[in-house]
Parts: C-alpha cells; structure tokens; sequence
DNA sequence: AGATTACTAGACAGGTGTGTATAGTCTGTG
DNA sequence: CACAGACTATACACACCTGTCTAGTAATCT
C-alpha cells in the first residue's frame, strides 16, 4: 500500500479544459460504446483502436477494462446496439399504415433519413465489416432477411402477388444499400424522382415472354 | 565480405516441397502485386501486410524491398492495377456496337461477369479501401465519372435524351454497385428479369407532375 | 574461372497495439 | 472520520508490423 515511486506525479483528471463532460467526470460503458461507434462510422472496424477512444473520452486508456472485457467485447456490444438501433426501427416502419404504397414506400424513405431512427452510415460500416469477419456477416445475413422479410410483407398488404411483393422489396431495399456517400447527401426528392425511371432497354412493362427470350440468348453464353 | 557468423544456415530455396512456382523460383513484382489483391479481395486494404504475403510465395519478407520501395509503393501499383483492368474494361464495352440498347446494355453485364475482363470482388474492395484512404477516394471517383460518361454516352447513342440517358447510366451502374457478394452469385438471367420490374408504388411511367407532388408532400418535411 | 547482376535470408531497431499488474484517487455510507 | 466499492493512471510484458542493414546465393556475362 505504499506509494509506488513512479506512480508520485500529481493527477489532474478533474482540470476543466481536459474533461470531455464538463461538471460529470465519470465516463460510462455508454460513452465507450457511443464513442468507438463514431470510431466505427468514421474510421471502419479495423480502426477502432481502445487508445484513440480512450484519448477523445480523455481518459486513461486501462480504465477501459474496467468497463469490457476485451477489446472483441466491445465490438460484440456495438453489434448488438446497432441490430437494435436500425433494424428494429426499419421493421417498425415498414409495418406502418399508410392510404397506398406510395406512402408506405415514403415511410420506410422517411425513417431511413431519419437520423434519430436509422444511422444510415453506421449501417455501411457494418456491411464493411461484415465482408472481414464471419460473425458479424451472420448477423447482417439475419438482419437483412428480417428487413427484406417487412418490406415484402408491406407490398403484400398493398395486394401485390407474392413474388413481385418479394422482388419489390429486395429492389427498394438494394436501391439503399447501394447509395454511396456522396449520395446520401443529395436531396430526397431527386433520389425518388430517380427511381422509379426504368432501367434498361425496356419499354416500361414487364418484359414480355420475347424480350426475356432475347435476353437469354445474349447471356446463354455466359450462365 | 566475410560470411557473417550467425548467416552460416544452410538455405534450401530449391526444396520442391516449398516452392510456390515449381520449376521457377523467381519470384516476380507482378507476383507480389497479384498476391496481394487477393490478399486486398479477401481481407481489405488494412489487411494487405507484407508478412503475409511473403508466406504465400513462400519466400523471405525482406525481399519485398527489392521490389517496392515500400509498403504504401505496393498500394499505389494496386490502385494502378484496379484502374487500368475494371474502369478500362467497361468503358471499352459500353462503347461496342449493338442493333438495340437491350444488346448494348447486355453487353455491359456480360463485361461485368466476366471475370477476365472486370474483377467485381477487386472493384468492392477498391470502394470499401476509398472510404478510408483520401487517396483512393478521388481515384475511385475519376473512375466513377469516367464509366458513368461512357454508359452515358451509350444510352445517347440509342436516342435517349441527356437527362434520361445519364439517369439511366446511373440506375444502371449503380445497381452493380449495390450488389452483395452473394447476389453475385445468382444466375444472371435472374438478375436481369428483375432489374426492369417497377420499383415504389408508380405504375410504370415517368412519374407525372401530380405524382411528384405527391412525392414532394410526403418527403417536405424532412428536405 | 572470375566478376557482375539480380535477388534473398536473417538479425535488428523502432513504432504501435493489446492485455495485465499495481498503486493509487474519489464518492458515498455508517 | 474511516472504510468499502467504483474507478483511473502508470508501468510493463508481449505480439506484430515496417523498414534497414548485412551477408550471403544463383545465374549470366566476359
């Protein structure tokens, strides 16, 4: 219980201009979780690093084991919050009511801008991460099915037949999924106005037995 | 010039057993650079280390420095790589001729699944790699705008109009882009019936200005 | 055969990251 | 006020990665 000789130098934790939270000195296993989050978002998983957070929380980088295990223990709990975050919000919103489908399309639109609902960002970075490691891919693979799974359900109850349903779904969602950054900031009413343009060389309907003929015969080839 | 003590190990380079190349233990810089963007596909930017690498082909870490002057030159000949293979490759096919814009588009998907011509996997890795690194970034948009240009300039040559042709090209590219992994799997034919189906509630035209208003209510608030 | 060129192995130095041990400080409670 | 529990700082052990240096080997040219 002595003093350690090296350990002497005067502490400072409670200096105003070093304190993250000014008048509460006390970090939480909340401020760790929300920071490496940022650090996720920002960065990707690779670069969540305990020292750099530890830095912006300006706190001792041990306090962090205190509060996790390990380093793959906060990983694991910023999974967790981020199935609960966004996945739960978009299912919630897909199973609102709404007078047509364009304002049920316009719902599950307007809860994935949402900041407060859907950290669109932070889902990229998971699907990075997903791509580098086997457990979180599980859990995106799930998370995905359980999004795909209310939006066709959506489309159902607007009396499309099932396969469309399903097929609708799988493009409005992929249709997000496949935004880049940039585009993410560019005003909503052209990224709509965009979508439902149609793709291809066809004419506007579902491709006639003919068409889709044609089709074949260009990719036989390479299938 | 006299042997160093502690180098007097006998080397045994000529072990068949150990031999990436059998018959030719050279090693060569395009080796090194074709080890390391399967090692960028599978694992990411951050992951490409040159220990690793020099496991694969079976040869000493130090020889690296032969080639590359450092680990940031072998990056930049990668970047160079990706650039000169897969933005090369599409802009060469949305430029050859086709009777109908169905050909020309199928033309565009059979380059993009041919893995001779257009490396998809390299091509995500480059855009996960971009969101991190600067560097990559503004290579990875010059060649954004540069196959968009020509999937542009491709539509045009069909009749469509500017604005419509250079949506098109950006519905069309995009769609790539947001391809999972997986989905890259599936069989092409699957792909391409699905790609023209109506997307949102519309029904099958450009949206009229009613419908954009409408669009425009339900979005407002959140512009 | 000797010299030159192309190429490689191993040791080392320095930086960065994780995880642990230890010695504290601070706050609330009896 | 003393003590217990919550929390933090510093130091250290270890692992891994980059880059440099040195002493080589193997094939080719002269």
């Amino acid at each position: 219980m002595t003093s350690h000789p090296l350990n002497s130098v005067v502490l400072h934790r409670d200096d105003p201009s070093k304190s993250a939270l000014v008048g509460n000195v006390k970090v939480t296993r909340e401020d760790w979780i929300n920071a490496a989050r940022v650090m996720l978002v920002e960065e990707g998983a690779e670069r969540v690093k305990i020292a750099p957070i530890a830095a912006r929380l300006d706190v001792s980088r041990s306090s962090f084991y205190w509060y996790f295990k390990s380093h793959s223990d906060l990983m694991d709990a910023l999974l967790e919050h981020w199935s609960a975050m966004n996945t739960a919000a978009l299912v919630a919103q897909a199973g609102m009511p709404a007078d047509r489908i364009t304002g049920a399309v316009c719902n599950v639109f307007k809860c994935v801008i949402n900041p407060d609902l859907f950290d669109n960002r932070l889902d990229f970075a998971i699907r990075d991460w997903a791509r580098k490691d086997p457990t979180v891919r599980a859990a995106l693979d799930a998370s995905d099915a359980k999004r795909l799974k209310a939006l066709s359900e959506m489309f159902e109850r607007y009396d499309y037949p099932p396969f469309e349903a399903k097929t609708r779904a799988r493009i409005l969602y992929y249709m997000q999924v496949g935004y880049t950054d940039a585009e993410l900031q560019e005003p909503m009413a052209e990224r709509l106005a965009m979508v439902p343009m149609y793709l291809l060389g066809f004419t506007g309907h579902l491709p006639t037995d003919a068409e889709f003929e044609e089709v074949k015969a260009y990719t036989a080839p390479f299938l």
